[in-house]
DNA sequence: ACTTGCTCCTCTAGTCGCTAGAGGATGTAG
DNA sequence: CTACATCCTCTAGCGACTAGAGGAGCAAGT
């Protein structure tokens, strides 16, 4: 029924924004769609719904690499699902670590706002708070968990 | 006392890598600090001070530039904190933000582990779950707040 | 004195997942 | 028929580093 639709109809229809939609295509995360006599991708069905995967994977903070792997478990359905399992379960350790991370984060900044008393820079708990912690050697939060 | 510490020794003083901490002086994040005669940086207990307070914010999730601001209000201690605060409370905002849609994506993660049968792929819950969304065309969660 | 191995230097290029822009062709509505 | 939107390809840029090449210097042990 939406068969055949332009890149810019499928990408309304997805919400994956165009030059996404060609770049996923140029990794290879999405096949190379048949063209028009003017050159025009046309998507049928199976590739919007491959790129509604895609947007859903992308949003839960799975890596390109990992919705690669699960993409490939998909089209290939008659294999145990222990991979797929464990990329979730992977991934389920990193969410809780970034959201204990973020949440020790949020602490810091509620304190640091709390207790910035509107006056000069001099007087400023924003910026002390930053530069009292110039003595801690040690991470307080590994850099990995936080950033990216 | 620790005065004119190498690049190497001042990167286990305060806990940023040795390329980071050149990357910094590249960028103008840090005064290029004088040199031996052999070429080699030499770093003071201000430069240090700098880095560690460069470190901190990079861990509270601060962007580069905000640190900029943040650097430059230090080193001109007589103005309003305001922007310093405005600073630090866009960054709370942005963190609860993201808390919110880590919260939601750790639950849709357990869902999808719980109910995974460990059969084949034709019957993994990862997949479909993450299928099943192919209908929805309105972002769950901004991707700007997940991301990055 | 010599060698081993660590640290330092500069430079370029790569990472990830896009995003922006140039410059041109084609499709659609009034 | 003329706007204007949409499409195409291509290259370059983003942030915040990270990795590696290729070479110089330094400190300690034999």
């Amino acid at each position: 029924m939406n068969e055949n639709l332009s890149i810019g109809a499928a990408s309304r229809n997805c919400g994956v924004k165009v030059p996404t939609i060609r770049y996923y295509e140029q990794i290879g995360l999405l096949p190379a769609p048949p063209r028009t006599e003017a050159n025009r991708r046309t998507f049928n069905a199976r590739d919007l719904r491959r790129l509604a995967f895609i947007r859903h994977a992308r949003e839960l903070g799975f890596e390109i690499d990992a919705i690669r792997t699960l993409l490939t478990l998909q089209d290939d359905p008659h294999q145990p699902c222990a991979t797929a399992d464990a990329i979730a379960r992977a991934r389920l350790t990193e969410v809780q670590q970034r959201i204990d991370g973020l949440t020790a984060l949020k602490a810091e900044l509620e304190a640091m706002i709390e207790s910035c008393r509107h006056g000069e820079i001099a007087d400023c708990r924003v910026i002390e708070i930053l530069a009292d912690h110039s003595r801690r050697s040690q991470p307080m939060y590994a850099n990995a968990s936080l950033h990216r």
